[in-house]
DNA sequence: GATATCTGCAACATCAATGATGCAACTTGG
DNA sequence: CCAAGTTGCATCATTGATGTTGCAGATATC
């Protein structure tokens, strides 16, 4: 990093940001003028800040995954009891993913210090999943691997629906991943 | 449709086809140029034979939306017992969605032919799920729009695993979707 | 084997996105 | 207020993908 920014310049930077994830979330494909003009700024501009599109992707993939991590570790995966965390977690996670869907879709590329975020990410939702099994909330025999994907599937899949409360969302996701949908 | 083809065109056309989906799966922003190299045959002929390259994308993603329509009725939706048909029908889906995952994929232009096909399928889904919770398999009180989200996601997700025979994985799929993964 | 069709190759035209630069006008921060 | 920093605008260069065309040689079809 060099020196820091103006603060105008800084304001210009988040907006580029935002409107990069609004625009490509809707459309993967849009081009570098489609976001200036949603951010308010010229095109130029966000080339000055990001030396290419790929730098300015990379960016918003690391502004997103950093507050994922924050969601997880907020519900406080440490102290709480495992349903409860569970619960928090989702809530937690499902309001980051819907304001950053586009950039947490985002491949990464091995060895950054996103690939970490991420790592950093599944192992303590594998530690969630471990602790719920050990309390007795997951089959003792679970794979826990298959439970961390469905666990991230149905975050996925709850989000494409019409319901939008994270509350309603989460007591949906937990109760299927721990019941699925067979009678009780 | 002109004439029918010749034999030699035909094939060409199938090995575009096949090279389309294989590259696009593993790069969606791929040139015609490499899909042209991966089907043995010069980019020129796939200009010949597809107006553009959406063009291109949309008759793959016909072709493969027909056969995921056939992969459903094989499993004999109407004269089977819903869970033969649950898991019969997954089989034959995963064996389709992992051959043709980006052709799937793709977004449907409404009012097309591959829309009406890709609701004739969610009907039959819907269909099986609700025969399914009439059978006592499914909570009678099962939402059964997000049951059928929730069986697309597992599928989905089965296919990212490193599992791939598909007999083992639709077992898994239907058990989670009935039973979750909690204590049995 | 004659004919129609198909293909590869080479060349060309187009087009849109990307990225760079210089400058004048405007903000910010001290 | 002044200096440094920032931005919009106009302009240009580059690049890569897309799509077209003509033709000579290969291949299928009858």
């Amino acid at each position: 990093m060099g020196r820091p920014l103006r603060a105008d310049a800084e304001r210009s930077v988040r907006a580029i940001l935002e409107a990069a994830e609004r625009v490509l979330a809707d459309n993967p494909a849009a081009s570098m003028e489609q976001i200036a003009e949603a951010a308010g700024v010229a095109r130029t501009t966000i080339h000055r800040r990001f030396a290419s599109r790929q730098v300015l992707i990379d960016t918003l993939a690391a502004s997103a995954v950093e507050r994922l991590a924050q969601a997880v570790e907020d519900s406080r995966p440490d102290t709480a009891p495992p349903l409860v965390v569970l619960h928090r977690a989702t809530v937690n996670v499902l309001r980051v993913k819907s304001a950053f869907g586009f950039a947490l879709g985002q491949p990464v590329e091995p060895d950054s210090a996103v690939a970490a975020a991420w790592e950093g990410i599944t192992t303590r939702c594998l530690e969630l999943l471990a602790a719920a099994r050990d309390e007795g909330l997951l089959d003792p025999a679970v794979d826990l691997d298959w439970a961390r994907r469905v666990y991230y599937a149905l975050i996925g899949e709850a989000l494409h629906g019409p319901e939008s409360d994270p509350d309603v969302l989460a007591t949906k996701v937990v109760d299927t991943l721990l019941h699925g949908l067979g009678p009780r």
